[in-house]
DNA sequence: TATAAAATTGACTGAACGATCAAATTATTA
DNA sequence: TAATAATTTGATCGTTCAGTCAATTTTATA
């Protein structure tokens, strides 16, 4: 059964990755080196080697992992809903429930965001990946939809997206320590602004 | 005169500062050396190293200057402005613009901030610096005391504060080509976007 | 069971880096 | 001018790292 192999070397391979995202969380990129993560995975650095064509490769597999870990968080809680309201409601708090609770997760996407870098050295948050972005596309999908149905008023999509988005990524720059305001008092008050913005 | 020299060693600095900034936009943090910043200025390696405790001490100075250049930028404008309304437009604007003109700079700051370390090892996109962020002061400043003024209506303004930051943050996620004129049109719709959500 | 293929080890290599320092040069002072 | 201080050089040192490879172990096949 070359299946049961291919599952081995899978297995292999994502144990490698969830290593790195550790290793990325714990130190940063800068720090992280093949045989950190060899070590933190209890393997040698040659088998790092053997299952990725190189510390490149490894970050590009490490980041897609972990974007498709957030998107299938945030679409699964979106499709469960019916109205766009309820779906643009839910993709922002659903969005900063992820951040929240995989903190690790994200700490280690932004490492390779704001490191990594395509073959032909352009830094992977200097690409336009916006048409490739799926949580973009879906982000704007549900407002395109709302206007339509007139759930929305009128505003252009696009705008309002990079808004929402930079509002849930800035829930990182909210006081850790200070009961102030924390991450569930922000999510409320973000959607009633929010709303109020796209009447 | 103590002054004369003084003067001497700081024009040095800045030189040193300057050709960072360059070698950070064009290459990225993690391929910038202290050698390559020294042939970019026309210096040797060692001479860095005396005006600066090292590549941490040179980076943090960097990020100090960088982020000094993008306050006095926004500052100068706000404070030309009467009204809050005015003024809050116009840090708004004048973000915008500061992203779109000193792009280079923008990149310099993004590749600091997400790889440089303090001493204690917490990276400073991860630094608690909000209490001492003085752009962050000035617009909670302006939301604050325009809703005294009764110029807006009732809001939080640090949650106001945060989509601000990161819709001006954002701008980088536009689509290049045409930069100008899609900044342009950003910025109108953003402004327009924010104020009916600060009604 | 015997053979082949896949997976794994860990020592090793060459390159790049930050930092150091003795020596040389330039500026200041008395 | 002579002595002192500040500035600058560039070779060198020790370290770290990504990637390689011959050898070994594990798994699959026939």
């Amino acid at each position: 059964m070359e299946n049961k192999q291919y599952l081995i070397a899978e297995a292999r391979r994502e144990q490698i990755i969830k290593a790195s995202i550790e290793v990325l969380t714990d130190i940063g990129y800068s720090s992280t080196s093949l045989s950190k993560i060899a070590s933190k995975a209890n393997i040698s650095t040659g088998l790092i080697s053997y299952h990725f064509s190189g510390k490149e490769d490894l970050m590009r597999n490490t980041l897609m992992y972990l974007v498709q870990q957030e998107r299938a968080f945030i679409k699964e809680k979106v499709e469960q809903k019916q109205t766009y309201m309820e779906k643009l409601m839910v993709f922002i708090e659903a969005g900063l429930a992820y951040q929240g609770t995989k903190r690790g997760n994200n700490i280690a996407l932004l490492e390779i965001v704001f490191n990594g870098r395509t073959p032909d050295n352009v830094p992977y948050y200097l690409v336009e990946i916006d048409h490739e972005d799926e949580l973009n596309v879906l982000l704007k999908e549900i407002l395109y939809k709302g206007q339509e149905s007139k759930e929305f008023g009128d505003f252009d999509p696009q705008v309002i997206a990079i808004v929402i988005r930079g509002a849930i990524s800035g829930s990182m720059s909210l006081p850790q320590y200070e009961n102030k305001l924390n991450l569930e008092d922000y999510s409320e008050k973000l959607v009633k602004s929010i709303l109020k913005m796209i009447q």
